[in-house]
DNA sequence: TCGAAGTTTGAACGCCTGTTCAAACAGGGT
DNA sequence: ACCCTGTTTGAACAGGCGTTCAAACTTCGA
């Protein structure tokens, strides 16, 4: 039956239209938010982007928080994904400095998201739960990771808890400065990070 | 004259009643941004925790933009009172881990502010000038206190920028997840931070 | 060329929240 | 007891923005 062939074509093209469309109004919704923030950027902000008016966003979801929260997932997933990725090197060293240099990447990439610097708290609370249990998860693997190290005797004995987020705020406040236009470059940026963040400033 | 003399006591006990009322709105919504964000937060969020309604706190402030625009020039002061103090010390090494234990216990502290993690964009334009204008400098002044020891060797060849966003980063990011109520204690966490960020996380 | 499904739009609604204002209230000096 | 100043309040307003919806438009296979 042709028809049936053709009409599965058919639905498969637009399928992958409306999902093109989608990722679009999520990339402009996560530099919008990253930059300014969930509440402070409207609708209109980013239908604009795209060339398209507020109204149009409601064909692809249902409402704006709907687009927050998969700005968490997409860019939860990506930064899991980082962490799997990590665990298959060496030492806990290199898998830190992975973790930094991709967790860098991630955030100034354009299509990337910045994993845990959007707001939670703009959630209705059954998603919030999800969100957080999935970054908790995250950041249980970065201190696990931390301890190995020290374990290993790689690294000082630190608190694993306060390193952790000693790492993950200097990671996340770059979206607050980083503009993809400036002189800075991310390759560059990640690696500075990572020896800063491993090596400290003090001389050795 | 002695109605002139009481006229003075009386006033004085007004202006005296009027800053206390006006640094309770400032903590109750230094607390509020820090935690939910500008856009977040409502006046009656504000008003309520300190027991009052919302139309009280026009007696004080002219809008709500004004208490944010206070809130930034009450901690930036602050922050920049602990980098003039910390150029009395000796080494950079010295100045840089009094820098980052003071500013971390300005920013968990109950008083005082989450210097520049506060939302700029939401000031007017004038104001925004101000408040980055002052930032900017006490930015310039933590980078020209990194350049020092690298120059002195006390640091490694670092980019002063980049070590400079490391630092701040990590210790704004502390307005994220630090809660008064919480186990971690202000003072143990800026030692653990200094040591973190100057010494890394590598043993020597 | 027609029709159906998918997509975009403009107008309108409703809520939330910052802001205004006149009226009530409090306190302390005479 | 009275008044003046400073303070608080409730009601009402206004604008912004998320959201709904029916109508127009676009695409593409038949």
């Amino acid at each position: 039956m042709s028809s049936k062939r053709t009409v599965d074509n058919a639905s498969a093209h637009v399928r992958q239209r409306r999902e093109q469309r989608q990722r679009d109004i999520l990339h402009a919704a996560l530099r919008a938010f990253r930059e300014n923030g969930y509440h402070a950027t409207t609708l209109d902000d980013i239908a604009e982007q795209i060339g398209v008016r507020k109204t149009a966003l409601y064909h692809y979801f249902p409402d704006k928080e709907a687009i927050l929260y998969e700005c968490h997932r997409e860019s939860l997933s990506e930064i899991r994904r980082v962490m799997k990725e990590a665990m298959k090197l060496g030492t806990a060293t290199e898998r830190l400095g992975y973790v930094i240099r991709e967790h860098v990447r991630v955030i100034t990439g354009n299509l990337g998201g910045s994993p845990l610097a959007l707001e939670v708290p703009a959630l209705s609370t059954e998603r919030q739960a999800e969100i957080i249990a999935t970054r908790d998860r995250y950041e249980r693997d970065l201190r696990k990771l931390i301890e190995q190290g020290v374990d290993a005797g790689e690294f000082r004995e630190v608190d694993p808890k306060v390193a952790a987020f000693v790492i993950l705020g200097a990671i996340n406040w770059i979206a607050r400065w980083y503009r993809p236009e400036g002189a800075m470059h991310a390759r560059e940026l990640g690696t500075e990070f990572a020896n800063h963040l491993l090596g400290g400033l003090a001389c050795r």
